[in-house]
DNA sequence: CGGGGAGGTTAGCAGCCGTTTACCTAGTCG
DNA sequence: CGACTAGGTAAACGGCTGCTAACCTCCCCG
């Protein structure tokens, strides 16, 4: 038996796509539903909301991101062979499913209050994952500089989606040399 | 006589503010208003549609970037100083108009067609001149190469709005470092 | 002094869009 | 076989929102 994408995951990757490129309100429940050939409020029969979807598909990504960053840094036997594997992973994230990391870089401020607040939180904690494994390599960075340095390697590592001029192995190995580098500056220079 | 920011430009920045925080749509005409103290279609004095503010934003920010970033480049006098100067460039305007970089960055997708190829066009030749910049420093990227890594650096630096917990200066320096010692990974690596 | 334009105001319309409702099928299972 | 459920449809509603209309007031200038 095959995988099957559950109509609730096709609706939400449909959405995601068109989120991604119009915006939250610049799509209408009409258009998800012709996406995935049907129409209109036949959505409702999966998802109590417009909102719900969005919320779902922010806290999911989210989750996703966090289990796997730490589980990668859990995994890594050296400070900076986890930094590696962070960025790796982050990488192979943004390459993969551009959609979702363009929706969760864009949209949250459309999201309900709660589930703000629940992606919000996840996403903490997975920035915090990030600063202490910078701050294992890099100890001249203090906390907040360490905070905004990761945030940077975000914008750089989310830049694919904007960019896709090169195939994938290519960007992967161009961001991932890029991220590193950047996150490296004082061991080099005399 | 004193700098009079000619309600237009009032209107403006105030939409600008409003648009980055909430995005196009979730901003209305009343909110916009509200925000220079007059309520509601009186904007409709100064600007023939809501469209309109977004096309004369976009517009004159994509001007102000190509031509600032011309002329650092023009007036440096060795390829090494151009890139510094472009990177300082771009670092100063993200920092003192977070807003704006937002918006650019963001809603592209909400202009009008004609004004969105005007936008995409001045964009496109200020990337251009990232492009050649880089090419002459790091002669072993290639031109696709040299695009994706101009992205991937305006991602870097255009993440500031999203971690203000430095002040101006020290993001500065850093944005600039971590900006520079990306584009420069095969140089020091044996 | 008197009239015209610049820049406000409020009221109201028109259209879009998320959501609800009522109804219609297929399967599934006791 | 009969009934319940999952999943779909089209129609209608209601609120929000961009924009227009009609009107009002300064202020400037001949």
């Amino acid at each position: 038996m095959a995988e099957k994408p559950s109509r609730r995951d096709q609706i939400l990757t449909a959405a995601a796509e068109l989120f991604a490129r119009h915006g939250f309100h610049g799509v209408g429940i009409d258009d998800i539903g012709a996406a995935v050939g049907i129409s209109g409020p036949a959505l409702y029969r999966h998802f109590r909301s417009k909102d719900a979807m969005l919320g779902e598909m922010l806290t999911s990504i989210s989750e996703r991101l966090l289990d796997g960053g730490q589980a990668r840094v859990d995994a890594a036997s050296s400070p900076d062979e986890a930094l590696q594997a962070l960025i790796g992973w982050h990488v192979d994230f943004a390459l993969d499913d551009p959609a979702l990391i363009t929706v969760q870089m864009r949209n949250l401020a459309n999201l309900t209050d709660p589930d703000r607040r629940r992606v919000r939180a996840l996403q903490r904690r997975y920035v915090e994952v990030w600063v202490e494994t910078i701050r294992r390599t890099v100890p001249d960075f203090d906390e907040p500089t360490a905070r905004a340095a990761a945030h940077a390697v975000f914008g750089l590592i989310n830049s694919t989606p904007h960019s896709a001029h090169l195939d994938r192995d290519q960007m992967a190995a161009l961001l991932s040399r890029m991220a590193l580098a950047s996150l490296t500056p004082a061991v080099v220079t005399s």
